[in-house]
DNA sequence: TTTATATATTTGTACCTACAACTATTGTAG
DNA sequence: CTACAATAGTTGTAGGTACAAATATATAAA
């Protein structure tokens, strides 16, 4: 029994949890869920290459089994559009739309703000010791 | 634009739910899920009394709008009894079972197996870092 | 070329979540 | 003592998750 672990990881399993529903509050004014916004954010990524299921499924900070239902989503607001790849008709053509664009955009200074009294509660360097820790923490190996 | 802060945001949502994952997937092959056995664990805490709804709640780690029917679950495999409380008929007595108890026993064997791995990668000091900036990281004052 | 295997996505199931609305009971103010 | 507010729990709804099974297409092997 290590009590400083079991701390460590409460206080992990919290904090990542507050932060997503505290951005999942922020977004539901505008009609979206936290993994449709988060899917959004990667296909602008793409900046107008279309990405496969599987390839924003990589992306995903938390890979979910169900990119499929989230994509419908966001397909059925007009958000994205989907389309079966010509070369390989096993893959879809997933991309963001211009309303998605639009919509991203106003989100984008929504969620923000929200983040803006964290950042500066670390200096960059304790933020990059927080990452190490954790990091430390997970290796499978040692 | 603070990359270590995003950084380190980061990797916390991943890896708390990564370690959430982890246990549900052991939990499972026991036909559980990770939140009742999060509630049965807050009613063996309770060493015999009983607990309402609310106290369960105030209890989780990750607050459930969902106690009811998390406890509505546990009860039909008969880990827990729940009864109206006499004294005001408005709260629930829940009460883990012997069933309980002894399915948390084998249980607590394999979380903590799961868990041992990532114990010893951090010194007690390192881990007690690791709260204090996460904690740091959420002061909403400052 | 037919069969087998691998890849890409979708769907079914059982569970979970937040939030708001509802029911039941208790407490309090007039 | 009645009306109203507060408290405790439950339920409805819309969305989310994991995992396994099902489809469809492409690729490799016989």
């Amino acid at each position: 029994m290590n009590k400083p672990y079991y701390a460590a990881i409460m206080e992990i399993i919290k904090t990542g949890h507050a932060i997503t529903d505290s951005v999942s509050r922020e977004l539901k004014e505008y009609g979206i869920y936290e993994p449709q916004f988060n899917v959004l954010r990667i296909l602008r990524g793409a900046k107008g290459e279309p990405l496969s299921v599987n390839q924003i499924l990589e992306r995903m900070i938390t890979k979910s089994s169900n990119v499929t239902r989230i994509i419908d989503k966001l397909e059925a607001k007009g958000l994205v559009s989907r389309e079966l790849c010509p070369e390989d008709r096993r893959r879809m053509e997933v991309l963001i739309s211009p309303q998605g664009l639009e919509l991203l955009k106003k989100l984008d200074k929504k969620v923000e703000a929200l983040h803006k009294p964290m950042v500066d509660n670390l200096t960059q360097q304790e933020a990059e010791q927080l990452v190490e820790l954790i990091q430390k923490l997970k290796r499978t190996n040692s």
